[in-house]
DNA sequence: CTTTCATTCAATGAATCACTAGAATGATGG
DNA sequence: CCATCATTCTAGTGATTCATTGAATGAAAG
């Protein structure tokens, strides 16, 4: 009797694992690659200490592992799987709270100003990069993109944009990606782009989605 | 800048809301059926007026409604997928902790000791209805049956098992199911009714993964 | 062996959460 | 209108979580 809730006691420690939005920042940038606490910390703009008490939470709720490299520590996901359910908890938000569509449209109200352009979804980002009609740009900071990346993109990483202009093709469309849904940079690089005359949108997901959705990763 | 953190933040709560183990014990049992608060209260083992706090704190994050049907407040799952994240939390938390195993282990024990039968998956199960050499006990309080259940399932609430066993079937195995795999309703019926002597194994996920994955109910 | 660097540990206070008990609300039936 | 029933709200408690600080650890480099 007592034993069924003590499974359920266990899970829902996992699950306060993942109650806590820094947390589900680290979550986010350790989908990316794997990374040392320092690197973690800056991203998710906590001090070390502080991003290394997260850590060990998540490590003890089974989401990450960790093993040195010389001084460092190294964390990873433990499990493809976890991008696959911080998307559904995603989903399950978005449709459900009425929070989260007031703050979403917040993160695109640039992007209505500048002319109400809608991100490209996974199927017809395909069908484009198949015809050739678009081309991939990823923004994101070069190590992540090193850790891998969609097929055929190009990294520029935002801070640098403007100085790589010329990697940029001039034939196709730009889809810009980056770290998923909620991920600004590709936000920045769009806009900034299109001020400079250039034809290019949002991919409306991130790399660690296209992954864990089983397609193919350079 | 921030509003990417809001958004993370929100999700958190969503997150917060399933890490208690009472509520995902109410989750559970929504999974089945949309009850009132009282019903639910009992399922989970908790009071009214606790039940009534957790079942807010589930609405808070949008996971629930609630409807008034007289003088009962009706809950319900807001979202099919809810079941679906639930499952995935369990499969990460499955193959990433080991306390999970040590618990489910001893869930199972009892089991064993019977002559370790493995549990039915959903293919073998799908196999043995369509060739018509297995039949489905649903174990579950009639309610829940009433609700919705598998299709061409018996219903005997594990509390009557004794009194109706003329109900099943003597020429096919029986595969027992319940609300799901930490339920304990089929591991007790399969223990009692293999002592009487009967062939029969346990289905090893529920009702509402079944319904989840988009096969036919009734 | 000492220093340095990256990280973890331990202790604190503020904030939030979980449970209890009892009062308050809202629909129903006499 | 009054009484009843189901549920929610309120207040008070003890426990847990979070961020911060500074000390402690462990590997590496001089």
């Amino acid at each position: 009797m007592t034993s069924q809730q003590d499974l359920l006691d266990t899970l829902a420690q996992v699950a306060r694992a993942l109650g806590n939005g820094h947390r589900l920042a680290l979550l986010e940038r350790l989908a990316q690659a794997e990374a040392s606490v320092e690197t973690l910390a800056n991203t998710a703009g906590l001090t070390i200490g502080n991003a290394s008490q997260h850590l060990q939470q998540l490590r003890r709720a089974g989401l990450v592992t960790a093993h040195r490299s010389g001084k460092q520590m190294i964390y990873r996901l433990t499990d493809e799987r976890i991008v696959t359910l911080l998307g559904l908890l995603r989903q399950v938000a978005e449709t459900n709270l009425a929070e989260m569509e007031r703050l979403i449209s917040r993160l695109f109200a640039d992007d209505d100003a500048e002319g109400a352009l809608e991100a490209v979804g996974r199927d017809e980002l395909l069908a484009g990069l198949t015809s050739g009609e678009m081309a991939l740009l990823d923004v994101r900071p070069e190590e992540e993109f090193e850790a891998g990346h969609l097929p055929e993109a190009i990294n520029i990483p935002l801070a640098q944009l403007e100085d790589m202009l010329d990697k940029l093709p001039q034939d196709r469309e730009i889809v810009a990606y980056c770290r998923g849904p909620y991920c600004v940079l590709s936000h920045e690089a769009v806009q900034r782009l299109r001020q400079l005359g250039y034809r290019v949108r949002r991919f409306e997901e991130g790399y660690p989605e296209w992954k864990a959705a089983g397609l193919p990763v350079a």
